[in-house]
DNA sequence: AATAAAATTTAGTTTTAAATAAAAATTTTC
DNA sequence: GAAAATTTTTATTTAAAACTAAATTTTATT
C-alpha cells in the first residue's frame, strides 16, 4: 500500500499540474516541506513510475500516478458528501475527517457509499467527484461576477474581446492559473473584493464579467 | 495520535489480560513479532503510562491504557455492525475493513454511527460493544453444549459439582482461559468436536454441559 | 555574454518507529 | 540446584520521511 505521504504528494501534484509540469518549489510550499524533501520524494515517485520527473524541469503524473490521485480525490469527495448527508457532519468538519479517511477506506467502501448516494456528481463544496473509472468532469467556468462569496477559485480564462482590458488585467496580475478567494461582493452589480497572494483587490463588475473562473480543484489538506 | 502499532498492542493486551498480567511470549505469539520487539514496545507503553510493566512479571493495562483499548474495540465493533447493516458489506468482509478503519475514524464518527444505529449492544458476531464511557457488558457464559459450530470461544468456568469430572477435564487440558474452536456438533445431543491447541478433541454432551464458555473477546486482527 | 539571483539537486545527517538476532539474565520446573 | 524456558539487554537493521548546507543549474539582468 502506498504511504499516506506518497498519496498526499500525488494529490498535490494533480492539483497543481493544470498548467503543465509542476515545480519543486510549488510542491514544497503547498506541503510545507523543504525543497530537498520534495526532490527526494519525486525521485522515489519516479522509480515507482507514478510521475515523470526531469531534474530542474518539474514533474507530471504518469497515467498510473493520475489513477492513484483521482482515486484519492474520489474517496475524499465521496466521503465529504457521505459524512454530511448520511452521518450528519457539519460542513466545516467534513473536510478534516475526509482528509484522514480518504487514505484508508477500501475501494469497496468507496463504491458502497457511491452507490447508496446514487452516484453523485458533486461534493458538498461543489467540486466534481471523479467517476470510478477516473473521469473528472470539468467544471463549466463562469464569470467572476457570478461567484459566491467565500469561494476559492482559479482564473481559467479571460475574455479576449478587449486587449486594453487584457493589458490591465495582466498588470494587476490577474492571469489564468491565479488563485483567488472571493471576500466580498457589493450588491447591485457592485465590485468584487478578492484576496490574491495576500493582497486584497477590488475588481469592478464590468471587469469581473470578463474573468472566467472555476472552483478550485480541491482544498488540499494539511 | 497513537500509532497503529501502539493501538494494536493495547488491544492485544486487553484481549489477553482476562487472567491477570500478560506475558511477553503471549503477546509475541499473538502479534507474530519477536519477544525482543514486545519488550521494547512494553517499555515504550510504560513510559507513556498506558501499561504497568514489571520485567519478567508481565504487563497489565493502566486505566488510561484500558480506556484506549476499549475505544478501539468500540470503534471496531461499531464499524463492523455499520458496514454490515448500512453499507451492505458481507459478514466475511466487515472484519478486515473494521480492523483498518478502527484506527482512523474520529470519536465523532464513532458517535454518529452509534447514534444512527440506536446504540446497539452487539456487533454482527455477537460481541458486546463497549459504551462510550468504556463499559463492556460481560457476556453471559453458556454451556459448550449450546455453542454454535464455528464459534471461537474461551472456557470461562467449569461446573464444580463433580470433582471427578473436574479432574478429567484438567487432564484433558480443558481449563478456564483455554481457547477453543467448535468444529462440529453431532445432532441429538451428540458430542461436540473442538479444536484446541492444534489438537482435535471430541467432548461428550454430558461433559459439554458442564463447560461454560464465552465467545472470544475479539478476533484480533493481523 | 557575464554575472547575479533564484530554483533545484546532492550529500550527508537526523529522527522516529518499528523490528531483529544473539547473548545475558531471570524465573520456573524437575 | 541444575536444566529448561522465558525474558531482557545489547547492538544492529530497516524504512520512511524529513532536514541543513553546499553545489549545481537555470533564469533574469545588465
Amino acid at each position: 500500500m502506498l504511504s499516506r505521504s506518497v498519496q498526499d504528494y500525488l494529490k498535490t501534484i494533480f492539483k497543481l499540474q493544470e498548467g503543465g509540469a509542476v515545480s519543486t518549489t510549488k510542491i514544497s510550499k503547498e506541503l510545507k516541506v523543504s525543497g530537498a524533501s520534495v526532490t527526494g520524494m519525486l525521485k522515489r515517485l519516479s522509480t515507482m513510475e507514478l510521475v515523470d520527473y526531469n531534474s530542474y524541469k518539474g514533474v507530471k503524473l504518469t497515467e498510473k500516478g493520475k489513477v492513484v490521485a483521482l482515486e484519492i480525490i474520489r474517496h475524499h469527495r465521496l466521503l465529504e458528501l457521505y459524512l454530511k448527508e448520511h452521518l450528519d457532519f457539519s460542513l466545516e468538519k467534513v473536510h478534516e475527517e475526509a482528509c484522514r479517511l480518504e487514505h484508508y477506506i477500501s475501494e469497496e467502501f468507496a463504491d458502497k457509499i457511491d452507490e447508496i448516494m446514487g452516484h453523485p456528481q458533486f461534493d458538498p463544496h461543489g467540486h466534481p467527484i471523479p467517476t470510478k473509472s477516473g473521469v473528472l468532469s470539468e467544471f463549466e467556468d463562469k464569470p467572476l461576477s457570478e461567484v459566491e462569496v467565500g469561494a476559492h477559485i482559479q482564473i481559467k480564462r479571460l475574455s479576449d474581446t478587449d486587449s486594453q482590458l487584457l493589458a490591465y488585467l495582466e498588470e494587476m496580475g490577474l492571469m489564468p492559473g491565479v488563485q483567488l478567494t472571493v471576500l466580498e461582493k457589493a450588491p447591485f452589480n457592485g465590485p468584487v473584493t478578492v484576496k490574491f497572494a495576500d493582497e486584497t483587490k477590488i475588481i469592478g463588475n464590468e471587469i469581473a464579467k470578463n474573468i472566467f473562473v472555476i472552483l478550485n480543484c480541491d482544498e488540499i489538506p494539511e
